[in-house]
DNA sequence: TAAAGAATGCAATGCAGTTGCATGCAAACA
DNA sequence: TGTTTGCATGCAACTGCATTGCATTCTTTA
């Protein structure tokens, strides 16, 4: 089943939720599919996005990354087609934070049309 | 009611959940706050901050505030105090997209320790 | 081969958000 | 002033996603 998972995951274009990967498989049980995304995200093979629609979204993550604050990128969500994308070019820069202000984790989530549907 | 939440809302440091507001007024009906919640952000009277932790918080907009792209500042999660707070002062830099890429919205979420807890 | 450990499937639960509908209140109207 | 009309409130129910418990099946290893 994971062998299947990560083989679909390497084919995607954009991060897939869990009920993409449901109607992917509709022969495998979704807690299944569930686990598989969870026991992956642990073992630093995908990191998810939650990008406010709802369904969080996975995606594979690139070589040697360690999704550390500084690996971190841009994730663009589509409202035409749905669609979230990494976008590991996309670097988010240095922020200005008030005093006393530690960060730990930062999430950059931008919406609009993609280029495929402009 | 309304003015009661509105009050409330002024009186906070912090961005407020809907279950904030339930447990600040356990005589009023939690679909009434939801509902008031929604009305202001309609009317363009808060903002709602979906901050990862999966409960929307709500938080008056500053004077001025069209909750345009160019008026948006970082949000700021602490995991110490589990408080939301708007960083009006941060705001979030141009970020290079591929072409044909066109942003509508932009939410930036920090997390890590605030002033407060470190 | 037998035992131990891990993966899978089914069922049930939790929780945030949302909607429908009936009722209550209060402003606008004649 | 009495009536109508529209909006606010409260209750109930429902949705969707995430999560957990437990029994079963498969795989690895002694
Ligand atoms: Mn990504
Ligand atoms: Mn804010
Ligand atoms: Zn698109
Ligand atoms: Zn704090």
């Amino acid at each position: 089943m994971r062998l299947l998972v990560l083989d679909f995951l390497l084919k995607q274009q954009a991060a897939v939720s869990l009920n993409d990967l449901e109607a992917a498989f509709h022969r495998a049980d979704r807690i299944t599919l569930y686990r598989t995304l969870k026991t992956f995200e642990e073992k630093g093979l995908v990191h998810s996005i939650a990008d406010g629609t709802g369904s969080v979204k996975y995606a594979l993550c690139e070589e040697g990354c360690a999704c550390a604050p500084e690996d971190l990128h841009v994730h663009f969500h589509c409202n035409i087609c749905n669609e979230t994308y990494c976008l590991p070019k996309s670097r988010i820069p240095e922020i200005a934070l008030p005093e006393n202000f530690k960060t730990e984790e930062i999430s950059l989530i931008m919406k609009g049309t993609c280029a495929s549907c402009s």
